[in-house]
RNA sequence: GCGCGAGUGGCGGAAUGGCAGACGCGCUGGCUUCAGGUGCCAGUGUCCGCAAGGGCGUGGGGGUUCAAAUCCCCCCUCGCGCACCA
């Protein structure tokens, strides 16, 4: 800075010692925190007078995960969202809950903490650390009271309670809905534990589970690529029988998939769980092969009389029983060759070879004998691994049938003369028996008379499957949440008493995983607590004396926390209970008939819509079954914003550059070339990353600008779910207006602040209530760029008034706070306030101004604009016809004519038509 | 392959049937400054024209309408999701 420079200039510099002192004065009043109707926090909130405003907004962002990567300046967009949300709706008088947590187990910090040859508990409290202090500089508008990290030992307790009460619950199929396991012993008459664990929500079985060496820990499906590798990682997966934690997840599929439609979601992530769950209605149907039935799902049961063989999967259990002895070669490779092939192999080639089993089956609805053949496009996975083949009405059936060379049956009129299969909507045909006839009905008609006369007939039922499969709950990890669980000497899982909670992890001296080579698909898993023998091993009295019992090895997998995190922020300091009764009600409780309830806003990518965002809505309808939170789903509302991008740049080996240090030679017509240290680069698009030298880090914005032009850059860089490529450069357009706002109120030379308290002109006063009416109604749409841009203009215009109305300065130094709220304390506190402006109320239009004067008049000929008239609103139709007609311009274009037709859209709009 | 979303100046974007390009970046010119720029002012879709004015213009083609970036049909490109789900 040079004596040139205005001493009072809105710079970095100001803006970080404006910004640090309000950061400064928040937290001391606690200007932020939230009052809860009961408990530690009740009546602590600010400018609420003691009572709790009727409105209340509870405010969430998917919490963060501290890696020890830092941020970049795509991290904070998000949470400057819902902070402009906050500030926003508690300058409406609306009681804001908004805080952040920390999601603070699991692999990635585990990971990190081997390769720093720390305690994953130090690197992961030190890169909390971190990150709150990067985070504190944006000047979120935090319930600080309310933060907490998965890994404290007050949420651990939680979250393994929650654990036990899902452990100590079953499904009850009549009443659709989770009970506590003692009224099913009632209801069975025994405990014994043999019985009672096969009904648990959490349950202990072998399986075929998601087995991943390279990271030495068995993985939920959710968590396996559609390649078969680990998200994490991308490690090598297979399939392993092993006895692991399950959650019956499945249970819920149904009130999963219903209840989708009662939810205010993006419709992609509805559409995507609803994909991950696979809902379809069929029947299950049974045909014979000997003395052996083969059971087989369709969706399709009316094409049962097209069906003309039946395809095993190579791993079905019939699949050696039926194959005869001329065959047995045959089949034994097909199978063996199968085998060999990977789950992506499999998909890769969809061929559709197979083999003849050698036996024939019987199809239910006309004795026809047809061959059963084994094929791998028939999956063992879904359904019962077994199908009826239809190839009129399934195109892989059909390709089957021509490789095959096995007869095609239509049984739709559409299908006759067809050389492909035909799926669609029709006629049937040539589909009865002596007993039913489906002949003449269309395809929902029919599914429901044959599904009547299977069952009628004990050959089959109309049934429903699921893609969904059980949630894989345990791995062989250290750093994760300890199940509350042992064994007894028979091996039975016992529950630990609520008063023994948390049970905390040891400490151990090797927390590292066992992995393996990331192909051995033999290896065992071996998790790390099994090694700590002392802590296994150990005394108990669980009301039948002292015992010894081992306790389980396993942990929790890092989706446990964040599966009912979102309930903890409302009480967050509980002892006796996840969160007072009352406080839940208050700001996660229903609002009446339809509405599930939840947080009001949840802001958040889209990367989670089928992983946390199922099984937290599947914890919390198990709590809200067992009456322990009065709504039934966590996220009333999500939003998924964009990523923000950028560019990356190769030089002629492909080697990243620093793209801070590239040049762009702008040539006369755009599409520049770059260069960096003169030479020619190749850009790309794309993520931030270390490894792409294209970070930006909210630090630089700071130092270079200040957060407040940081958060008003990032907020108006576009719609909020769209992503869209960062750019540096174009920073300073944010300052430039956040130091025009500051001129109409700061001398720059003397630092006096002055506004004139004489009223403002008609015309200033117009574009005010304009502005408060547009950025209203762009606030309430959360679409922030273009409220900004109101913002801008009303700035613009006052600053070309040469006026400084306080009337019109102060509002629009309200409406900039929730985008600056920075800049707007300290201008609004240099205006004469003392009090901070957090819950000020936001302008309000006075509907007197937004009556306009005069409003311009388009005039159109044959919808080309010709014209413009400055003319009265109220100005009649017939008046302004004849102005428009009078118009030069539009005599020139109708070039003599008769106009044929006018239409009026009085007062914008006259549209001649010659 | 199926499903969903998007395509507008040199760039990010605005307009959801009624003035295409709000707002910002960049660029051009000017002011201030010894100088520099993170300051200020003005201009900036494109073509024709001294100007007045006019032609063209929202991925391409067709349609509906007095009027289309916006609605409908076909095609192209990009992004995302699912992927032999019976």
């Amino acid at each position: 800075m040079t004596s040139a420079e205005a001493a009072y200039r809105y710079t970095a510099e100001l803006a970080a010692d404006i910004e640090a002192r309000w950061q400064d004065r928040w937290e001391s009043e606690g200007t932020f925190h939230a009052p809860n109707p009961v408990g530690d926090l009740a009546g602590e909130g600010r400018g609420q007078h003691g009572e709790l405003p009727t409105e209340k907004q509870f405010i969430l962002d998917m919490f963060p995960y501290p890696s020890g990567a830092g941020l970049h300046v795509g991290h904070p967009l998000g949470y400057i969202a819902t902070d402009v949300v906050g500030r926003y709706k508690r300058m409406l008088g609306v009681n804001v809950l908004h805080a952040l947590g920390y999601d603070a187990f699991g692999l990635p910090a585990e990971i990190y903490a081997v390769e720093t040859g720390r305690h994953p508990r130090e690197t992961t409290v030190e890169n909390i650390g971190t990150m709150q202090r990067q985070l504190r500089r944006l000047g979120l508008a935090h319930d600080d009271r309310r933060s907490f990290a998965t890994i404290d030992p007050e949420f651990v307790k939680w979250t393994q309670w929650i654990f036990l009460q899902i452990f100590n619950s079953w499904f009850d199929p009549e009443a659709k809905k989770a009970r506590p396991i003692s009224q099913l012993i009632e209801k069975l008459g025994t405990d014994d534990p043999a019985v009672i664990d096969e009904y648990r929500l959490a349950y202990i079985k072998e399986s075929p589970v998601n087995w991943c060496p390279g990271l030495g820990t068995v993985l939920a499906n959710e968590e396996v690529t559609a390649e078969g590798r680990s998200e994490r990682g991308n490690f090598p997966v297979f399939k392993r029988n092993l006895r692991q934690w399950q959650m019956r997840i499945t249970a819920y599929a149904d009130r999963l998939l219903d209840d989708l439609d009662l939810l205010d979601w993006p419709e992609p992530v509805k559409l995507m769980q609803r994909n991950w769950i696979g809902r379809s209605h069929g029947a299950m149907v049974t045909f014979r092969s000997g003395d052996h039935p083969i059971e087989v799902f369709t969706t399709r049961p009316d094409t049962l009389f097209g069906a003309t063989f039946m395809v095993l999967s190579p791993e079905h259990g019939l699949v050696d029983v039926l194959t005869t002895s001329g065959q047995t070669d045959a089949v034994a490779a097909y199978c063996a060759q199968a085998a060999a092939k990977s789950d992506v192999e499999r998909q890769e080639s969809r061929d559709k070879a197979g083999v003849f089993t050698g036996s024939t089956a019987t199809n239910p609805v006309n004795g026809e004998e047809i061959p059963v053949y084994v094929a791998d496009y028939v999956l063992m996975g879904y359904g019962t691994g077994a199908i009826m083949a239809v190839p009129s009405g399934d195109q892989r059936d059909y390709e089957f049938a021509q490789e095959h060379g096995l007869p095609i049956v239509p049984t739709l009129a559409e299908q006759e003369g067809l050389d492909e299969a035909y799926t669609g909507e029709g006629t049937i045909i040539n589909s009865a028996n002596a007993d039913v006839s489906l002949n003449g009905l269309d395809v929902e008609a029919a599914k429901e008379r044959i599904i009547a006369w299977l069952e009628s007939k004990g050959l089959g039922t109309g049934t429903t499957t699921y893609r969904l499969r059980d949630w894989l709950f345990s791995r062989q990890r250290y750093w994760g949440e300890p199940f509350p669980i042992v064994y007894d000497e028979a091996g039975h899982p016992i529950a630990l008493p609520d008063s023994m909670l948390p049970v905390e992890l040891p400490e151990v001296p090797d927390y590292s995983p066992r992995t393996f080579d990331p192909d051995d698909a033999q290896s065992e898993p071996e998790p790390p607590l099994s090694r700590v023998q002392e802590w296994v091993d150990v005394e108990l009295d669980l009301g039948d004396g002292l015992k010894t019992y081992r306790r389980e090895t396993n942990t929790m997998p890092n989706w446990a926390g964040s599966s009912w995190y979102e309930i903890r922020y409302v009480d967050p300091h509980n002892d006796d209970a996840l969160a007072d009764p009352i406080n839940e009600r208050y700001w996660l409780g229903p609002r009446g008939e339809g509405d599930p309830g939840g947080t009001d806003l949840y802001v958040g990518g889209v990367e989670h819509a089928v992983l946390h965002l199922l099984y937290a809505r599947f914890w919390h309808k198990v709590l809200f079954d067992l009456d322990h939170v009065s709504s039934s789903e966590p996220f009333r509302k999500l939003f998924n914003q964009g990523y923000i991008q950028a560019y990356a740049y190769t030089d002629e080996r492909g080697a990243y550059v620093p793209a801070a240090d590239v040049v762009e030679e702008s040539s006369a017509e755009g599409g520049g070339t770059f260069t960096y240290e003169g030479k020619p680069v190749k850009r790309e698009y794309g993520k931030m990353g270390k490894s792409l030298k294209n970070i930006v880090t909210p630090d630089e914005m700071y130092e270079a600008y200040g957060a407040d032009t940081f958060r008003v850059y990032e907020m108006s860089m576009g719609p909020l779910d769209v992503s869209r490529p960062w750019e540096t450069r174009a920073v300073v357009g944010s300052q430039r207006f956040l130091q025009r706002v500051w001129r109409l109120v700061v001398d720059e030379d003397s630092g006096v602040a002055s506004v004139s308290d004489e009223l403002a002109s008609d015309d200033l006063r117009q574009a005010l209530h304009r502005t408060i009416a547009a950025v209203r109604t762009e606030m309430d749409g959360m679409r922030f760029n273009t409220a900004i841009a109101r913002l801008i203009e009303l700035t613009n215009h006052v600053t070309k008034s040469d006026l400084r109305p306080r009337e019109v300065i102060e509002p629009l130094v309200l409406m900039l706070a929730p985008f600056a709220p920075h800049i707007a304390e300290e201008l609004w506190s240099r205006l004469g306030h003392v009090e901070s402006l957090a819950y000020h109320p936001f302008p309000t239009a006075d509907p007197a101004f937004l009556v306009e004067e005069s409003v311009t008049c388009v005039v159109q000929v044959q919808g080309k604009v010709r014209a413009r008239l400055e003319v009265s609103p109220a100005i009649s139709e017939d008046e302004l016809t004849a102005l428009a007609l009078a118009e030069p311009n539009v005599q020139r274009a109708l070039d003599g004519k008769e106009p044929r037709r006018v239409i009026v859209r009085a007062p914008k709009l006259v549209n001649v038509v010659p």
